[in-house]
DNA sequence: ATGGTTGCTTGGCAA
C-alpha cells in the first residue's frame, strides 16, 4: 500500500471547498495539507470533510489571512503549530501521521510572500519573509527531523531553480526568485535532512510549476508559471519515493485557486 | 515599464 500526501494552497478553503471536495474523491491523497485557509478554525469545514473520509483533522486557521490545516484519512498524533517572528501569524501546523506500521511526521508550512519589492529597507514585509525564512532554519536544526521520517510540504513562496520560473532573467529581481530569497531557502533545506521530492523525478533543466498568477487573462497559453509549492522528504524517505501528481488541470477547474494540488506517493 | 485578478470584506490591503 502506497502512503499519497498531497499539498495545495488554497486560497480560502470556504470559497474553495467544492473543488477541495472534487481533488479528494479524484485523486484520494491519503493526507492533504492546505495553505491560506483564510478562516477561523470553527468557520472551517471540517464536517463536509469528514462526511468525505478525512476524519483526521489539525487547523491553524485565523480570521481572513493565512491559516494552515491538515487533513487525514489516518490517525493524526502530536499536533503541533509553531509560531515563527513572534507576528501571530497562522503558518504552520505538524502531525504525526500513523500509516499502519509507519509514522510519518508531517510539516505543513505557509512562508510569507513578501510583498513587491526585494529590499527589506524599503518593504518590512520583505523583511519578514528573510527573518522567517532564518527562524525555519534555526528551527529545523532544533528538530532534529533526521531522527524520524519527515515530509514538508507548503507554499514556501520561492522558486529556487532557473527552471522554477518562465524566464529566470526576467525574474531574477521579482520577489520569489531573487538570490537573496534562493540563498535563504537553501539554507532552510541545508538544515534539515531533505531531499527536493519533485526534482528528484523530474530534472532540472525541465520546466516545472505549481503556480499561475491570477492576473493574466490567460495563464495557459502564456504559461507564466513559477514553482512555488514543494515537497521535502527526509533522506530515509527517498527510496520510497513512488510517484509524483502535479494536477495542473485544477487551475483550469471552476472558481480555482491560483496553486495547483501536488501529490506524492510513498511506497513501503 | 506598467498593470493585470482575486479574496476578505465594503475600503483597501494582501497576494
Amino acid at each position: 500500500m502506497s502512503l499519497k500526501i498531497a499539498t495545495w494552497n488554497i486560497n480560502s478553503v470556504r470559497l474553495r471547498k467544492p473543488i477541495v471536495l472534487r481533488y479528494l474523491k479524484s485523486h484520494g491523497p491519503d493526507v492533504l495539507c492546505l495553505q491560506e485557509t483564510k478562516c477561523r478554525d470553527s468557520e472551517f469545514p471540517s464536517s463536509d470533510l469528514r462526511a468525505a473520509g478525512y476524519q483526521y483533522l489539525a487547523i491553524n486557521g485565523q480570521k481572513g489571512y493565512h491559516g494552515v490545516a491538515i487533513a487525514s484519512r489516518m490517525p493524526l498524533a502530536d499536533i503541533d503549530k509553531h509560531e515563527f517572528c513572534n507576528m501571530g501569524d497562522a503558518r504552520h501546523i505538524s502531525a504525526k501521521v500513523i500509516a499502519g506500521q509507519r509514522e510519518i511526521t508531517v510539516h505543513n508550512f505557509y512562508v510569507p510572500a513578501g510583498g513587491d519589492i526585494a529590499d527589506r529597507e524599503l518593504n518590512p514585509k520583505f523583511g519578514h519573509k528573510l527573518d522567517f525564512l532564518d527562524e525555519m532554519a534555526e528551527w529545523m536544526t532544533a528538530e532534529k527531523l533526521a531522527h524520524r521520517p519527515s515530509v514538508l510540504v507548503g507554499d514556501l513562496n520561492i522558486a529556487p531553480l532557473e527552471h522554477d520560473v518562465w524566464s529566470h532573467k526576467a525574474l531574477l529581481k521579482v520577489v520569489s526568485h531573487t538570490p537573496i530569497e534562493v540563498e535563504r531557502l537553501k539554507k532552510v533545506f541545508e538544515a534539515g535532512p531533505w531531499v527536493d521530492a519533485l526534482r528528484t523525478k523530474i530534472p532540472e533543466d525541465e520546466k516545472l510549476y505549481t503556480w499561475w498568477s491570477y492576473r493574466s487573462a490567460d495563464w495557459e497559453s502564456a504559461n507564466k508559471g513559477r514553482r512555488l509549492d514543494h515537497v521535502w522528504l527526509s533522506a530515509d524517505l527517498k527510496s520510497a519515493l513512488a510517484d509524483l501528481d502535479i494536477l495542473k488541470d485544477a487551475r483550469g477547474w471552476e472558481r480555482p485557486s491560483d496553486h495547483v494540488p501536488v501529490m506524492i506517493s510513498l511506497n513501503d
